[in-house]
DNA sequence: TTGCGGAAACTAAGCGTTTAGAGTACACAG
DNA sequence: CTGTGTACTCTAAACGCTTAGTTTCCGCAA
């Protein structure tokens, strides 16, 4: 099949093709990128056979070289294991692919050089642009050294010092949905179990929830983890021991739902009966919880359409465009919180 | 910091090193890959700190370019949110990280078409191998063309026809092992959820079901279901309703036995009082259900080690080494099977 | 017949690296 | 003082593709 000068492993390039249609590359780069220039019909059926013939296939590595384009993006998330983040993969590789981008992904395992190290080797790899969901709130312009600032997307929250537009959800919002849906349905007071940090997307859910009970001055949880399930059932493992039933709990995120809702079994709490629980995030993880999990849900596919849509703008080097695109939340009411019949 | 003449957004160059260095750009490269070719001390250490003062990354798509090796690998799965995939993308990716390459992830799914898009996609975009876990059996030899028959490795199967290394679990053993352990438990009998195959990896872990129960001849499970936990609660709800407690069950997988949980909660079915359950795979998922789930578990780490690392011979061209590596499986004991106090 | 315009195809210069092959300089033996 | 190594360093050719700048070839008006 391929001609006879090179090694049969070898796979045919431009130049196989040039020769076998008898035209130069340029003529065989026009077809196959249908532009820039125009070539006759009965040339281009010649190049198009000899492409099948061979069975010719683009080398993306040596287009990307020249073209300064890749067709690939990075994705980073603090870890691939949680429900959320796990859903943002998902959602945002798919994406990509529906307009032709190929994903890398980078686990920053909880830890700022990790996520610096994707991004420095993602940028070498010659991505258009990365799409960084970082956990870490205090790391100022951490970034803008390895991206010149440019070509990143922030996912959830932008680093202080940092560029690039933000895709995030209507947390505060969300926040104060889930725990009026808590009051309405009975209950005194609504707990909650935060987060660690004092600002970002998490910290504004806690704002929400404080919002609802109409507290006033710095939000005051009552009970805070690390966004990892076995944390969060280490957690509130002890509290729901001396817990008053029934009782309600906004948790902040749907994988330490998770992790209560572990505990709260280990302990022979009953979900809903003694505890009603509603989180946040709708991931497909905590559809499937028992009992499963009322929760605020973010809008994935709308979520990584944004990010992925400003991949390409940001690739182009685009400006203009919103710098942040705030994606509406919507209560999804399941068992976790004992409304449904 | 970048040199007059090219504009601002530019990364340094090799050749802007070796300006500054007063060298030529083969040294700097002898200097950066610290070879093939000595440097000598004094020379090596000017163009070590033209480099750092330039803050010069080295380009990998021109190096791919030229070495035929990129450095990165492709991983496809049929399905992103499955328990074991989550956990497979996760631990392959990292092993893959700590060895210095980046890896691409593609969501196959559950379709052909787009097992071998993804394929095709990996191989121009010049990674060194990809990691298949196909959930297609019937498939032979489909991905052959597209990879020259080389530089893939199998992870649960390897499809008829296709050539290239195997990781794989001892599926067999570890059925038998979890029937074994809920007949240990005083069950009479092992019920079973299936998957929809005769032939695979679960079809073998179905097999070492029926061994342990003294079967003979073709296994012929109660009940079967499609790799995804809706689709198993919807297959099991029914059959729940029928059953006469206590009883027990092996699930094939444990992305089907969240499925499992979550149809029993919702059915009043108390797992493991009414019903002993034991899965497959030893997820991160299946730690943290409700009931958490006894499950063979499959070494994960082991698995991405050995996929990477066949994934570099490989990509050496090394012919030599395993075709198959099976890697051994333990029942990990924890709610679901009653057999904890 | 000549000249011109336009369409189509060709030539060749990169893109940023790697790495053989070819110097160059210097030390030291003869 | 010449010859031979030794130890570096340099030159330049790829790698496979894109795309300006040119050339070629016709058809047609003058």
């Amino acid at each position: 099949m391929v001609s006879g000068k090179k090694s049969p492993g070898t796979r045919p390039t431009l130049v196989d093709v040039a020769a076998r249609a008898g035209v130069s590359t340029a003529v065989v780069s026009y077809v196959v990128n249908n532009g820039p220039r125009p070539v006759a019909p009965a040339t281009r059926r010649r190049v198009e056979v000899a492409i099948a013939e061979l069975g010719y296939r683009p080398n993306r590595v040596a287009r990307t070289l020249v073209s300064q384009r890749s067709g690939t993006i990075g994705l980073i998330v603090p870890n691939t294991t949680s429900a959320f983040f796990t859903d943002l993969v998902q959602a945002v590789e798919r994406e990509a692919f529906e307009r032709g981008l190929l994903t890398f992904v980078g686990n920053a395992q909880l830890d700022l050089q990790h996520e610096q190290a994707y991004t420095e080797a993602f940028v070498s790899a010659g991505v258009d642009a990365v799409v960084v969901a970082s956990t870490d709130v205090a790391h100022a312009g951490a970034h803008t050294g390895a991206l010149d600032g440019e070509r990143v997307v922030w996912i959830h929250r932008r680093p202080a010092g940092a560029r690039g537009p933000l895709v995030r959800g209507d947390d505060r919002r969300g926040g104060h949905l889930a725990t009026r849906h808590l009051l309405a349905l009975g209950h005194r007071t609504v707990h909650c179990l935060a987060g660690l940090e004092e600002s970002g997307p998490v910290a504004d859910r806690v704002q929400g929830w404080a919002d609802a009970l109409g507290a006033t001055g710095a939000p005051d949880p009552t009970l805070r983890s690390a966004y990892h399930r076995a944390e969060a059932a280490r957690v509130v493992g002890p509290w729901l021991t001396t817990l008053q039933a029934p009782a309600a709990l906004f948790v902040a995120t749907d994988e330490q739902a998770i992790g209560v809702l572990a505990a709260a079994y280990e302990a022979g709490v009953r979900v809903p009966h003694d505890l009603a629980v509603v989180s946040f995030d709708g991931t497909a993880a905590g559809a499937f919880t028992a009992p499963a999990l009322t929760s605020v849900a973010l809008p994935m596919p709308a979520i990584a359409a944004a990010a992925v849509g400003m991949c390409q703008r940001v690739a182009r080097g685009e400006t203009a465009g919103p710098a942040e695109v705030v994606v509406p939340v919507d209560l999804v009411v399941r068992r976790s919180c004992g409304a449904a019949s």
